[in-house]
DNA sequence: CAAGATTGAACTGTCAATCTTT
DNA sequence: AAAGATTGACAGTTCAATCTTG
């Protein structure tokens, strides 16, 4: 914990920078060229959804836990809906609030992308790792945004 | 290296996307408002160029370097021609390829914008990792894009 | 015809402004 | 006035088509 930017340290963030770019595209364009599965964005969106209490969640929820902007989910919401895989759900209590459900079209389509996702992070990320690699990673990425998550953590056992 | 992508790999992935997400958000974030400092991408291309051979470099090489696709190069390049950080520089043995090159305002503007960017990069990322961590975690990533590397390998020498 | 680079059209994400509800 | 969500204008990216040179 120094003031100043160690050299391990920038070095270290130059794989991170690098080897991300390399290894999400690959993942991403794997999604998009095989038929019958979705955009790695949706995926995302569906995965997220899938696992919540009644497989729905407000739109504002639902935009801090994957990454993006609000207004970038309402648009991702509204094509999604509009290929029936999700479906919108106003809440009664709070006007405000809107839900994204999934649909059973949705499940489905999770459920057929999810063979090509996993193929394709397994070709181009967990290949090249053993158990003990990726455990490591796994604990060294994950103390870059605990910090974070300890603020918004508003995430109670919904895994 | 199984054929079936394991839990920790898994696992891994996500940290590997969630803390990419979040910390380079904030980078670029920290140098879009910064005064005196350019975006991070222009930052990029300033850094790469500024290391090459004649501080010049063909785009296509740069494009490969940095990562983006080729028409999207041309455009950030008009961009940073317009605002006087680099010059187009035609070849004359092969009248196709054009250089970019940074010019003294470039160099300024990348002299300007380290100290922003490495105070970024040391608050998001580096000040979270001891020196052990920031070593074993490049050494990971670079199993990741390593075997690309080796394919598209035509660096020689031009750190 | 292939390679390097550029352009046009379409798409996506972002910021600020807006609307509705609390 | 603040929170949740949406919209419009805009900037950046991508794909395919194009242009020029080899």
């Amino acid at each position: 914990m120094r003031s100043k930017l160690g050299l391990s340290q920038f070095k270290a963030w130059g794989s991170f920078i690098v080897s991300h770019s390399r290894v999400y595209r690959q993942v991403e364009r794997a999604l998009e060229t095989a038929s019958g599965s979705v955009p790695y964005h949706w995926y995302d969106v569906l995965f997220v959804l899938h696992r919540a209490k009644d497989r729905r969640m407000r739109l504002s929820d639902l935009a801090e836990k994957i990454v993006t902007s609000k207004s970038a989910l309402t648009r991702s919401i509204d094509k999604m809906a509009d290929a029936g895989l999700i479906k919108r759900v106003q809440c009664n209590e709070d006007k405000r609030v809107q839900y994204a459900m999934v649909t059973a079209k949705g499940h489905q389509a999770l459920k057929r992308s999810w063979p090509i996702y996993r193929a394709a992070v397994q070709e181009y990320f967990g290949k090249h790792l053993s158990n003990q690699e990726a455990k490591q990673l796994e604990k060294i990425l994950g103390k870059l945004f605990i910090c974070d998550d300890e603020k918004r953590q508003k995430d109670r056992g919904g895994a």
